[in-house]
DNA sequence: CTGAAAGCGCTAACAG
DNA sequence: CTGTTAGCGCTTTCAG
């Protein structure tokens, strides 16, 4: 706990002084407050009434001692790959929203730069998190495993662990690599280059592996594989020149903040026109992408099934595994037709 | 606190266990791990040691319970304009670094939309909220007043309220839009329309008063002011559609997001050549701004300036008042020379 | 259905 | 410096 002075007496209303007002017991109080405590619905009634009249609300705090719960969800983010990807954005501002409509609140846990949140877990214990969702970081599986042990909830977004058992709920980024592949063949490309996010990271392995495997299905190479270190459009301006040096026909960059990057970087450095000259496809469908300057070409993730089965998942209301939910390929005028 | 099963029994290694472990007294174990607490070195080095060795890390929630404080920050954004906005996004990843580094968490809450916070605030309370932060959102005065008797840190992020006293950390919007009809009026421009963003904003609310207000004092008036309910990209295209009725030779946006969309239109639609026929100013200085395909000129919000005096207040070690920070002129493509 | 009593795990006087 | 003793505000047996 940070630097603080100590605390002055603002003496809060408790149950304890609803109870003193209405001469009944403080327990009774708590019971009216819990859905399913057994009280008389006269009684319920008159502590409800004059709980909001002595502007007493039950403390979250104290409750969470006795209960072991806190009715709070983490959210766990890179800081790099995290926010500064509009995708990820969307993603926190939907978490956040279908967390609140269930009755929790989110803490917002950022993992250090290239680091897993294994050592941030931990700390989260001391919080009685009720769950955990971890999305733009990776995690071990024992530590995972040995949250859950601990009855909490854990799920992983668009991240996958070799050893399953964690529950996970990602886009097939796959099957999208390979939607990709095909449509760059099909509309007559031969030199295409690939460029990769971070190598670390689950969603990266997957697209390069769809990509690459399709490809090779239907008898090509990529011209060039070209790695990031990290997902912005900068990472995407730098890639798209060292890719330029393979003249190319096409580029796959491994999400759209990158391909973004890329586009401008040809178009405007190297006076490329896209797609005449040059194909350029994305990943995610981020709002940029569909803005006029670029009308990029690109898998859409769906991102509020993917929000609403994670939540669903924390809540217990569906089976806790691995959820794969299919990509959509939108067409738009970034490659040749 | 949501629909969760009963707790079973995981019981966490606690301070006595480690009092034990060691025989010495439990409040000794939580002195040491007080950094004032009073103990022999020697002593919490062996509790120190011990903790690890037993894996016991003190439990933030019945520490909140008895000091009343939580280490907890609580930031506030409003769901319309909030993460949606490209510059919320950073603000929030900023925030919530610089309140790790000072060894705070943070706590995301969402207002609904178009309403200002004061549902949410007392809510906070339950969670002994040692603060908060809100951006993107209203509050008014007396709930703002209200948490602070409470001991609780308020500030707010470029937001103000009339009746002061409740410190806040803004933009200089005002002096940042005067310099924008500086600008504009000697580039040669004449017929300016302004672009505003939702009403109930203190933004939108200076950023308009200082436009409109230097225009007046060179003699001019603004060709139409046009009023848009959110700040999204798609609101900027509605609002450049409507402004090129009025035929302006300069449109200045209340903000990049706006801008972003208005430029778009007038090029990709209206295929206007800016800024060969039409000059267009956003606010902000959001990532997309300074992209290629932009090159918008705008004005910079010193976000990190801002976050670390935010964050300063919040943990008491400035004055709690209002803060305005100046912005920053950034010259780039979109007006004419 | 209702009340009394015993904690949840930690901090904070208060003596020694 | 160290141990003892009360709570913080709520949930949860357990009797009645």
């Amino acid at each position: 706990m940070p630097l603080k002075p100590p605390n002055s007496r603002a003496p809060n209303v408790t149950s304890r002084d609803v109870a003193r007002f209405l001469g009944v017991s403080q327990s009774m109080v708590s019971r009216a407050f819990d859905t399913n405590g057994r009280v008389s619905a006269k009684n319920r009634d008159k502590i409800l009434k004059a709980a909001e009249l002595l502007d007493y609300r039950p403390n979250y705090i104290a409750r969470s001692l006795s209960t072991r719960r806190s009715g709070i969800i983490a959210i766990v983010m890179g800081s790099g790959g995290g926010l500064e990807n509009p995708f990820y954005a969307d993603v926190l501002d939907q978490l956040g929203a279908a967390l609140d409509a269930v009755g929790y609140r989110s803490l917002f846990f950022r993992a250090p730069p290239d680091q897993d949140v294994d050592e941030q877990l931990p700390a989260l214990r001391q919080y009685n998190i009720d769950g955990v969702i971890v999305a733009s970081a990776s995690i071990s599986s024992r530590i995972a495993r040995e949250f859950q042990r601990d009855q909490r909830r854990i799920v992983l977004f668009n991240r996958t662990i070799s050893n399953a058992l964690v529950p996970s709920v990602s886009c097939d980024n796959t099957a999208g690599a390979r939607e990709i592949a095909d449509l760059l063949i099909d509309r007559g490309h031969r030199r295409m280059v690939y460029v990769a996010g971070p190598e670390h990271t689950s969603t990266n392995r997957d697209r390069e592996a769809g990509f690459l495997a399709r490809l090779n299905e239907r008898g090509l190479a990529p011209t060039a594989l070209i790695r990031t270190t990290r997902y912005s459009f900068g990472a995407g301006v730098d890639a798209a020149r060292q890719a330029a040096g393979y003249n190319p026909d096409a580029i796959f960059f491994a999400n759209d903040i990158l391909a973004l990057g890329g586009m401008d970087y040809l178009r405007w450095e190297r006076r490329r026109i896209v797609p005449g000259q040059i194909s350029v496809v994305g990943f995610d469908d981020i709002p940029m992408a569909s803005w006029p300057a670029y009308r990029l070409t690109t898998v859409r993730q769906k991102v509020d099934e993917m929000v609403s089965l994670t939540v669903a998942i924390i809540t217990s209301s569906t089976e806790p595994r691995t959820y794969v939910i299919p990509g959509q390929l939108i067409l738009r005028d970034s490659v040749r037709p």
